[in-house]
DNA sequence: ATATTATGATTGTCATACGATCTTGTCAAT
DNA sequence: ATTGACAAGATCGTATGACAATCATAATAT
């Protein structure tokens, strides 16, 4: 258990406020952000605003220009496809990693969320299939054992975070994916590590097929 | 060629040095850095420093407490071993890629490096060792063919670079880490990417076995 | 049509200020 | 000897105001 409190300074909330906005869609890849505007509408000031940004730029969601301040970062299909090629390799060690692992605990935890995603694709429920997935991977990256591969992933996948949900949205795709998903968990359910990788790494290769298919390398004007 | 210019603005030289100051191993791990006697030292105001400690607060270079401040970034040697392991995987999967499209020209860089590299130690040179195995893996990282994958690497390879210096500096390290570099070499002058994943992984697992022989958890008090 | 200039918006940087929080030392109470 | 209370000093977190440098755009001139 993790009993440990911190202090939530002004600059933390900021950034996370913001890192919510845009990973939720709120703010869109491109999109410029004005310092001015952004203190007014989260009451905060210039300092804890720039502050805030600067690590956002370190994760890559945003990018500074110099001059011209943040924007929202824009993604190449090419980048893209990159972060899916690591993401495969590391997700694959990472489930590997958990299969060896992990405890009966931790295997029903991953099929309640797995069944949530379920429930929540039946309902047509946009944001459940989300949070259930986080769910189930929170899971896995938690119990593996190497939090630096956690922590590289949770980086990789903010910054595609956009494409999953709009590739998941897609009839279809939610329910492939459950069964993906199924496959890694039973792979897991019996320590095996081998088939945990070979699953996980199918998994990722197709979400990054699906994504394909929604990626749109469009310049949006605003009219 | 890239013709790209950019402004360089107070914040990211701020930034630039600071980095260097740790990696150089000026600022020592675990040491505490007051925002008054940088401004001081580098004659900059509060608001750059702190801009730029936070975009190395994001890089996990340095480690900022709540109401206490920055702190040069300390490391396990858990968490060492965790990158290493995923260092062994990245650096594996971007000498297999850069194996398969590796040119003459690029051998040819690689080749010089590692000359550079046991002349730099026939000369007990420290620093030339450095820069030489750096020249030697910025080639294969930037013609890897995957941008994502340099940065995580550059990213990890900071975070344990003061092991890296450490453990080169001692007695006969060296020697055998040439010879596991020519190893890598040779299987990317032919092209063969099993080869240069197999030599790559085994240097990195024995760059960890001789970072391990000079890990020291000590904690350090000011007299 | 192209070049030049003016204009307004926004950023980069600095200086200053002050409350909040942490650290440390001192001293009393248990 | 441990605990608790309190004061003093250092440092951080945040806000504010200011201004030059830069950029984007519109207006003007060639």
């Amino acid at each position: 258990m993790d009993l440990k409190v911190e202090p939530q300074t002004v600059q933390i909330q900021t950034a996370n406020k913001l890192r919510n906005a845009i990973l939720s869609g709120y703010f869109k890849p491109g999109q410029r952000l004005v310092e001015a505007d952004l203190c007014e509408t989260m009451q905060v000031s210039r300092s804890s605003v720039r502050e805030a940004l600067r690590g956002l730029e370190a994760e890559k969601l945003i990018t500074i220009i110099p001059n011209r301040g943040p924007f929202v970062a824009e993604i190449t299909w090419d980048e893209a496809k990159e972060i899916y090629h690591v993401r495969a390799i590391l997700e694959g060690e990472a489930a590997a990693l958990f299969a060896e692992r992990a405890t009966s605990e931790h295997k029903r935890e991953m099929a309640q969320a797995l069944a949530a995603f379920v429930n929540a694709d039946d309902a047509d429920d946009a944001i459940g299939r989300l949070t259930s997935t986080s769910r189930f991977y929170d899971v896995m990256l938690r119990e593996c054992g190497n939090r630096i591969i956690r922590d590289l992933l949770q980086g990789l996948v903010a910054r595609i975070n956009f494409l999953r949900a709009r590739s998941m949205s897609r009839p279809g795709r939610a329910k492939y994916s459950a069964i993906e998903m199924r496959g890694m968990l039973r792979a897991m359910e019996k320590n095996d590590p081998v088939a945990a990788r070979a699953a996980t790494v199918e998994h990722v290769r197709n979400a990054c097929a699906a994504a394909e298919a929604v990626f749109e390398p469009r310049v949006q004007r605003s009219a």
